[in-house]
This record gives C-alpha cells, sequence and structure tokens, in this order.
DNA sequence: ATTTTAATGATTGAATATGCTTGTTTGTTG
DNA sequence: CAACAAACAAGCATATTCAATCATTAAAAT
C-alpha cells in the first residue's frame, strides 16, 4: 500500500471512532506502530487530528462544537466585556431572544440567574438556562447547524412568526455600510425573523467586525436600535452609526450610551 | 482506556449527577483514586468542575438536571442493558425520534456517531449529537421543562404534527393494565404527538415500573410495537404483553425477540 | 548496474501515566 | 480542645508511550 493511501485509511479509520489507540491502528493497517506516529505527525501537522498520549482525536470537519474552542483570550476579553454592557440593557421580567454566537453566549452567562423569559435557538445557550428555576426557558426547534448547535431553518422561522419578544440580542459576524452580515444563509434568515419578533434590537459585535463583509446580508446598519462594541472602534464608524440613528454603547468606557 | 477517554467518561458521569464521591468514581473507572484526583484537576483546571472534600461537583455549561441524580447505581445497571437492547433495533439511516426519559438518554449514548437522523425534545439527548457530524439532529422547540430539560407543550406537538419519522423511542413512569403512564399532563400530550409521527413506537421502561400508575394515561398497551424491558419483569406480564400483542425484548438474556 | 533517496521497522533513552505509600490537612466527635 | 477518621498532596517505583536514532529495505535516478 502507498503511504498516501494508507494515510487517507488512517484519517478515515480515526475519524469514524473519533479516538483511535495507536496499537490498534498499527494492527489495523499492518504496519509498525512508528510509521503510524509518523503518520499522525503529518496529520496533525495538517490539522485534521490531535494526538494524546496512547492515541488521537479527530479534529477535522466534525468536532465536538469547535465553534467555542476557537475564542482567543485577547478577544475574549472583549467580548466579555461588550457581554457585561449588553446585559446592562435587560431588565427584570424581560422576554428576551438570543442567537448563538459566543458573544451572545457570554451575555446568557450573565444573565443565568435572573428574572426572565429567554427564546433561544442556540443549544449551548439552552443549557445555560434549562437548570435554572427562575428563568422561563422556550427552544426554537428546527434543522440544528452542527458547527454552532444553533437550530435554524424554517421551522425556527414559523415558531418566531408566532412570537413576541421585547428585546433581542443578535451577533454578526461582520459590518459594512451596507449593514450587518453573517456567515450563513439559513443562520441569516432566521435571525431576520429573530428581529421581526422583537420590539428592540441588540447588536454585539466587537470591533474587528467592521470593514468586513460575510456571506449573507442581514439587515441595514439602521434596523438595529442599539449595537455594543468594544472601545477600539474607530471615530469613523462611530460617527457613521450615530448618523445612522443606531444607538451606540462602547463597552469598557463609564460614559456613553 | 486511554487517558483523555477516561476523562471524558469520568466528566460525563460528574455531570450526570451533578455531584460525585471519589471512590464511587474510581470504581466505575476501574482506576485508582489517585488518578481520579489527577484527572480532576485537570478538569477543575478547565473549568468544568470543582473539587471538594470527599467529591466533586459540575460545574460546567451545561445543565445540573436534578432529573438525572436519581438513578440508584442498581437501576442504572438496568438501564444500560434495556437501552443496549433498545439500540440493537435501530438501523443505520433510520429517522428516529427520542424523548427525554433517562433510559431514552442511554440509548442516544449508544447511538452517537451512527448514521442517523435524530428528532428530539430533550436538551441532555440534543447534546449527545450537537457535536457529531455524523447525524443529522433536528430539535423539537417549545417551552423547557425545568426539571428534565424537555421541550413540552403546543410549539412542539404541532411540529411534530408535521414530521413522519421511521422510529420513536419513549421511557414511561408506570404501566399498569390500562396502558402507559407518564408523570405530566403536557408530556404525555406530546408524546402521543410523537406516536402518531412515528411508523415505529418502541417503550422502553425497567421492571419497577410495572404495576404503578402515574398522574397521566398515555396509550394503551397495544399501542406500543415493542416493548423492552430488563429480565426481573414477571411471567404474568409476559404474557399480558404477549397477550395484547406488544413485541415483548427482555434486556440481558440471549434468546430473546 | 550503481548510486541516491525515501520509507519502514526496530532500538534506545526520555517523558508521561499510573498505583502505592507516607506524611499532612481537613472535618468530625466526644 | 483533643483524638480520631477520612481525604488529600507529594513522592517514589513501575509500566507504558513517545521521540530520536540507526540499520535495512524498497524505490528512483543516473
Amino acid at each position: 500500500m502507498l503511504a498516501e493511501e494508507r494515510r487517507t485509511r488512517l484519517l478515515e479509520l480515526v475519524r469514524s471512532r473519533g479516538f483511535a489507540a495507536l496499537p490498534d491502528l498499527a494492527g489495523e493497517l499492518q504496519v509498525s506502530e512508528s510509521t503510524v506516529r509518523r503518520d499522525l505527525e503529518v496529520l496533525e501537522e495538517s490539522g485534521s487530528a490531535k494526538r494524546t498520549h496512547g492515541g488521537v482525536f479527530y479534529a477535522g470537519a466534525s468536532p465536538k462544537l469547535p465553534h467555542f474552542d476557537e475564542r482567543q483570550p485577547a478577544q475574549w476579553d472583549k467580548k466579555r466585556l461588550i457581554a457585561a454592557r449588553a446585559a446592562q440593557l435587560v431588565e427584570d421580567g424581560d422576554t428576551l431572544l438570543l442567537d448563538g454566537g459566543t458573544t451572545t453566549y457570554e451575555v446568557g452567562r450573565l444573565l443565568v440567574g435572573r428574572s426572565l423569559q429567554i427564546v433561544t435557538n442556540s443549544l449551548p445557550v439552552a443549557n445555560l438556562f434549562a437548570s435554572d428555576g427562575k428563568t422561563d426557558l422556550i427552544l426554537l426547534g428546527g434543522y440544528v447547524y452542527p458547527r454552532t448547535g444553533v437550530s435554524i431553518g424554517p421551522y425556527a422561522n414559523e415558531m418566531l412568526a408566532r412570537l413576541n419578544v421585547r428585546k433581542t440580542i443578535l451577533s454578526v459576524a461582520g459590518i459594512n455600510d451596507r449593514g450587518y452580515f453573517n456567515s450563513n444563509l439559513l443562520l441569516v434568515g432566521t435571525e431576520q425573523a429573530m428581529m421581526n419578533a422583537a420590539e428592540e434590537v441588540i447588536v454585539v459585535a466587537d470591533s474587528t467586525k467592521f470593514g468586513h463583509q460575510s456571506l449573507a446580508h442581514m439587515c441595514p446598519l439602521d434596523a438595529a436600535d442599539y449595537l455594543v462594541v468594544d472601545n477600539e472602534i474607530s471615530s469613523d464608524w462611530r460617527s457613521k452609526l450615530t448618523a445612522a440613528g443606531v444607538n451606540l454603547l462602547v463597552a469598557g468606557t463609564t460614559d456613553n450610551g
């Protein structure tokens, strides 16, 4: 067998099991453990496998919600500041619609234990509130998008069409002059339904999102009532957003609004 | 067993109980207490567990649903046997509807990684499959019942009315001559909708459920195509069920069907 | 055909994981 | 407050796994 073919088979074995022990792999491929080690080095280099003592994890296309592993410490601090500022907009008794980004997840963490009605299409966010006796939790159904654990698609949209909430908090992947963007077409459809279901739209985004667009256009700038960002946003964008009638909240500063 | 896999199992054990004693964990994982201590150090470092004298609390993002504390070790073994037998009824490519009991949760654990379409109203079950690239996951929306993390009520029922699945696996709280029972009226309504949506109904129950009824009547005995129980079921009930036309599967025996 | 290159399998010392033991800390009871 | 038991952290010995090296074999190039 050729080396490339063997590596392909190796990766397939690892993927199908999620985890595999090195001696087993050596046995099944009929090569020495040394060779398997070397192959795994290559696969780890390419990012599709993650080695541990005694074995290897699959780390390719369908990992365990990689979405949340990727948060770099630096941006994560920003996200937490933004989340804290956004959480201040929530009052006890509110009915709140949360979507499934990392920043909205941080907002959710800060709201656990408060007296609220939470509607969400995000599995991680739902987990936060599922055991919380103080919060009423309503889950949006639908096809669950594996990468992020978020329900999207027609079922979610139809359920949203019949709901009415006080506020919704949405995260976005990009912002430019044309408005807000996200990376998935179905997701954007569901987020548009969320905006229609809410009296007040709050968008959370860190400053790196400005100037970049993403696959799918969600809505124009002025569709958001509030935009919560970190304090590295350029003055250019500050005036642009204010001009568009968006209520700009800058996290990490005492005086804003 | 390898270290990483063991830690995963350890965390799952701690999560499912909310709290666990160190000697118990060592026993179940078949490793020394020292090793468990060291593993818990890692888990505490990562923030998903909180150690105390004599044991460990779950501290991660997912819910500490009180529902899952109740499984006594003795009955838990039964449940696992039943789950294993029920999982044999599932074929690759099946579309499967799972409700939210502890036994159906165990069935779900055995099905992770298989090529299936899973529809569920249970948050814990959904978590099992959310990161599994091989499974399509469809979540039923609705009001989430805090005790068990299960979506019930009109939203879930309406969504079910428009779905069609090959098989459904339901758990019950009681069985008597009149049929199957569960403890919550809304839950029973949703389970009835599940039965209507499925071509084949599989009920899982341990032998302690026989002779007891519960708050809400779900359906008569013959509404189930298969009933999977442990081998402590009385011969009385065996004949009664067979007479009702139920396909009785006894877990823990080689010959049955 | 001969040299060169790459790949494989075996070997070895280093790193890691595990279980046991020991002394210390913590919590309980009289 | 003292005495006791349970639980813990640290240290040590053993076993496993790893990375690096080397010899051999297979393939490629000259």
